[in-house]
DNA sequence: TATTATGGTGAAAGCGATTTCAATGACAGG
DNA sequence: CCTGTCATTGAAATCGCTTTCACCATAATA
């Protein structure tokens, strides 16, 4: 492997210079013409690992994410290594699958392994987790919680869910059902449910707390769900899930129970998932720019990591939402 | 930040015999108990950064993808995760939005920037490629594609495909067409359709040449290529895809044209969606174990780093398949 | 002419680990 | 008592780069 040395002696100038032409440093017009031959005579490429442990800096970006074979999050992932690439930067991938301690042992590694900064793509914030994020020691943005104090990308997830409930509530007749997920994803738990009571109530159709089921964000957990609620209230018109994917198993479960076809307009969603569009037509949803939110809180980490001017960095960013097939 | 230095003082020992500890050299009881406690009371982790430059190797491994937010791709990439995590070492993930040259530039830019082994998940293998393939300084493993001379983990895409052409030709009465990908792509372009074609001919119903269309592994495309299919061949009454994402573009567009439900049972696709099963209540389509592609993968090139005994390492690894309602 | 900037330069000091090497002491065998 | 193992040990050399520092021209200023 040819280093930099090398280079050095071949142009013969010192290694300094080297670095400098490298990095930018002051250097006559005439070495650094030789300097470039020498480099491209050799082919030598710097070694990130000694430049690493030089500066401190090692131009990768920790992502961690909860569960990577799921069409939000891939996006949003999408979204994050598109602009990672752009800016010279490189994405460390931590999948935790829904474990919310495996986030905070990922925050840890990717703490003291070298990251210059994080990306989580955050479901579940407990006080441990806020307090590993405050104590973090690298920038860090979360995206799909709003976290107090801390930079986050986020959806207003009860603004849409009440649109949603609102708009749905005149155009459903008979009772509405809701699946949900554990409360403790705030976003994606307590702010659309409660969002979507306070819309349903606010057209004057109140959702029954006794129509209410929990699912775990799965197909499967959707489909167990609806199931349930159809045999235990077979008056049921419709339900709402607080996923697509949710909303895809409940889908099944009403063709299944009801009738091929049927379900189609007995569900809504979130999320706006393309294969959900393509084969129903489109239920009633609430698109929201994952990749966008991916891109969006990058450039907001690498702002602050590469202290562009005219940038205050690390910031509290709400992206918009857009309601679809109601 | 506390370095190895400081421990050692506090241990009152050499750092040589602090780095000893930690890698499992030879210490005296004594002072690995007095190096311990001076561990966990400065709250010491060694650097990576350093150990890298010394070591040679990062623990990091490369993965590069097509396109990441593809329940294929997303599934496959968790299958990596999970063994990469389990054994001690992290994913520099490259994103290349099916943009083959770019697979290039990650395969170089991976070997200069610090990885100690490359998964590929494979589409397009040019001359190009097996070229940087066989010069890549560090082990290498294809996910997806079959190459002589390099390690690879794939799907017999021909014999499956052939399957399921032979089985459907029995089952469709009326004209089979097809929506196939780029032949570059030689699993599912070449080899899915090659197979197909074989597999309806050996039941004695041949597809014709006329009715073969060309995607682009999107839904949209699968979209288009049916629409116009449909029109210019009213008669075809069954369009296989070579994938199910594209599988659910065409039943969208059958469903527009002859009406909602149609589409069903008329299409086939390639991957066994999660979404496609339930919406649909399942289209033949052919099931890979793509998680375990990745998983076994991932066990092959760590084998080969580590040195795992009564490994052979890297080799070639051809996974099954199962044919779905069919 | 004396000073002061100013662009360029290389030697050398790290960054924080791992690893070689020679040295040590203990202990068994002769 | 001498010699040969053998487990332990720390000093010191690297790993390959960046960056400080002192220094040198040369040009600009006083």
């Amino acid at each position: 492997m040819v280093k930099m040395k090398d280079v050095a002696e071949l142009a013969g100038v010192s290694s300094a210079a080297v670095s400098r032409y490298l990095n930018g440093g002051y250097i006559s017009a005439d070495k650094a013409q030789r300097i470039k031959q020498a480099i491209e005579l050799t082919g030598y490429v710097r070694s990130s690992q000694a430049r690493a442990l030089r500066t401190g800096s090692t131009k990768l970006i920790g992502v961690i994410v909860p569960k990577i074979n799921s069409e939000s999050v891939s996006r949003i992932t999408a979204g994050i290594g598109q602009v990672l690439g752009r800016r010279g930067y490189q994405m460390l991938l931590a999948n935790t699958d829904n474990a919310a301690d495996r986030e905070l042992e990922y925050l840890d590694l990717f703490q003291n392994h070298p990251v210059d900064g994080i990306v989580l793509v955050a479901t579940m914030i407990t006080d441990e987790h806020r307090r590993a994020i405050d104590s973090c020691r690298v920038p860090i943005v979360l995206i799909g919680q709003h976290v107090e104090g801390a930079a986050c990308v986020y959806h207003d997830d009860y603004e849409a869910a009440f649109e949603l409930g609102h708009a749905l509530a005149g155009r459903v007749d008979g009772k509405i059902a809701y699946i949900g997920v554990t409360e403790e994803d705030r976003a994606a738990g307590y702010d659309r449910r409660r969002g979507f009571e306070a819309g349903l109530r606010a057209a004057g159709n109140p959702l029954d707390a006794a129509l209410i089921r929990l699912g775990s964000f799965t197909l499967d957990s959707g489909y167990g769900a609806a199931r349930e609620l159809l045999s235990a209230a077979p008056d049921v018109s419709f339900i709402a899930c607080a996923t697509d994917t949710m909303a895809a198993g409940a889908l099944r479960a009403i063709d299944e129970v009801r009738g091929v076809g049927e379900g189609m307009h007995r569900v809504s969603g979130f999320g706006d998932n393309a294969f959900l569009r393509a084969l129903t037509g489109g239920i009633p949803t609430v698109h929201y720019g994952y990749l966008t939110s991916g891109v969006e809180a990058t450039n907001m980490l690498i702002n602050t990591l590469d202290g562009v001017e005219g940038e205050s960095g690390l910031k509290t960013l709400k992206l918009g939402h857009q309601l679809m097939n109601v």
